[in-house]
DNA sequence: AAATGTAGTTGACAAATGTAAATAATGCTG
DNA sequence: CAGCATTATTTACATTTGTCAACTACATTT
């Protein structure tokens, strides 16, 4: 079962923040997207429903929090993007999004070294996966 | 207006080999997926009304070929997983799709060139997009 | 020309997604 | 406790997506 893309923006949040109250999560997307609170609450009763959240009852309010992981959900994006490019894209794919986003020195050090690694098994030519 | 996952599928092989009648199409994608021509078909029929293929007829069939070229597909990919993630996992989004993929020596050099640039703007901590 | 094959077009339909109004339930306040 | 305010549940509906079968049009073969 897929996250959807309005989906994405609501777990994105929760990884923010570990737990939220449906209050909250409302608040701050009709901020950002301009929801109304009907949509928030169906995209929170939907994730529940796929089991990518919880929520346990404190109080008035609902609190929700993750099941799947940030790190599991970073996981599955992975998957969905060699799923979707050719396999010889991904080079061209890491440069761009290396070069629109920031990172820590530490990060990239960690990247080279990452990097550094797979020169042992560098390849002649990748192969297509998608014929 | 979105290339869906189903559709990513369609523009990856037409992208492989720059144009194609419907005929092969339907055959790779038979093979790959088990997909109907039918199915296929409509896929094609989207992708042209979506603006991402047109179609020209030679003789009895119409030859496919790509609006959107294989390099802006990927871009849409950058922005969709940009928009998608929290922009402090993109490191590890990044390690673990490096970690997962296979590259020749060349392009390893080039990403870790690209990754030496980055240091002239590392950042302190990288801000959270999505808060 | 009739029959047969090929390729393309229409129409369909269920499921998923985006979006939200209306209604109900629950807890706080006077 | 009655009424108000807040939060949650139901219902809804238009689009998009995944999947095709049925039907039509064009080309080819007896």
């Amino acid at each position: 079962m897929q996250i959807s893309n309005a989906e994405w923006q609501v777990m994105k949040i929760i990884w923010m923040k570990e737990t939220m109250t449906s209050t909250d999560l409302i608040s701050v997307l009709a901020e950002r997207f301009s929801w109304s609170k009907s949509t928030v609450q169906t995209l929170l009763m939907r994730l529940v429903e796929k089991g990518y959240l919880t929520r346990e009852k404190v109080g008035k309010a609902f609190y929700y929090q993750t099941v799947l992981s940030q790190s599991e959900g970073t996981q599955l994006m992975v998957k969905a993007v060699k799923d979707k490019i050719c396999s010889r894209q991904i080079g061209l794919f890491l440069k761009e999004l290396v070069k629109e986003s920031d990172f820590t020195l530490l990060e990239l050090e960690d990247l080279q070294a990452v990097l550094e690694g797979k020169k042992a098994q560098a390849v002649e030519k990748v192969t297509c996966n998608c014929l």
